[in-house]
DNA sequence: AACCAGGACGTGA
DNA sequence: TCACGTCATGGT
């Protein structure tokens, strides 16, 4: 039982080296990317003060549904065309005709279903006014399972929420930090119980986590079939 | 030219 | 509960 409790510590001592040496590496990200920030490709680092207004904190929302199981980029079309439809508003968005929509958002995959997802979440924003969601409700909407809802949570509302996603998953496993098939509470507890409870800190990790897996956790070469990881410089170090 | 991307959801076992 | 298929375009 001793044994179980000092292997934990460790764990969560790991957890906060690799924080600290995925920032002294890479530096703060300034997730989430938005629109109104015209320079640095949208990220803002250290200005957690963001984002603010209605327009900014509903484009959390939208990323957060386009980016599902696609790569930033196409979504940052996505968003860029939604501008220029004048269609980036949850008001605007429901009353775009329906292939306009999807013709903007085309770039990432599963047009259909994220327009339907767009639409539920732009009825949900106007309903909500002033007032923040809670996680539950978020898991209510259809197309917002437990990363997108903390994602929002997090990087539109600066909940102190740990995002788990895919990435966090690979790297912590490749570390022997969590076993196989870990479930998404689970490795989120293990976050919060390592790690101060600020969401900047919070903000930071997952992003510097996604970083560092683009660099290291996903293959490079058609050759390297059988092996998904190539080589993570991490391992040697916490 | 495969293989994968900052997932979610429905289904059948 | 869980493993698996589906959704679809674009980048490497």
């Amino acid at each position: 039982m001793i044994y179980k409790f000092l292997s934990f510590i460790l764990i969560m001592n790991s957890i906060q080296n690799m924080y600290n040496i995925l920032l002294e590496s890479y530096g703060k990200q300034g997730w989430w990317p938005l629109t109104s920030i015209t320079e640095n490709k949208g990220y803002h680092p250290g200005r957690y003060y963001l984002p603010r207004t209605h327009g900014e904190i509903f484009e959390v929302y939208i990323g957060a549904i386009l980016t599902q199981a696609t790569n930033w980029k196409t979504v940052e079309k996505a968003i860029k065309n939604l501008k220029e439809l004048d269609a980036l508003s949850p008001e605007k968005l429901i009353i775009t005709d329906r292939t306009s929509v999807i013709d903007a958002i085309k770039s990432t995959g599963y047009y259909n279903q994220k327009y339907k997802r767009l639409l539920a979440i732009s009825e949900y924003y106007l309903k909500l006014g002033e007032r923040k969601p809670t996680r539950h409700e978020l898991l209510g909407i259809d197309g917002i399972g437990k990363e997108t809802a903390d994602s929002i949570l997090l990087y539109a509302y600066r909940d102190p929420v740990f995002v788990v996603d895919a990435y966090t998953i690979r790297i912590l496993e490749n570390h022997k930090l969590i076993k196989k098939k870990e479930k998404y509470e689970s490795v989120q507890k293990l976050f919060s119980d390592s790690i101060p409870r600020d969401f900047k800190v919070y903000q930071e990790f997952h992003a510097l986590l996604v970083e560092h897996a683009k660099r290291y956790y996903i293959k490079t070469t058609p050759k390297e079939k059988k092996k998904k990881i190539i080589f993570d410089p991490l391992l040697m170090e916490i």
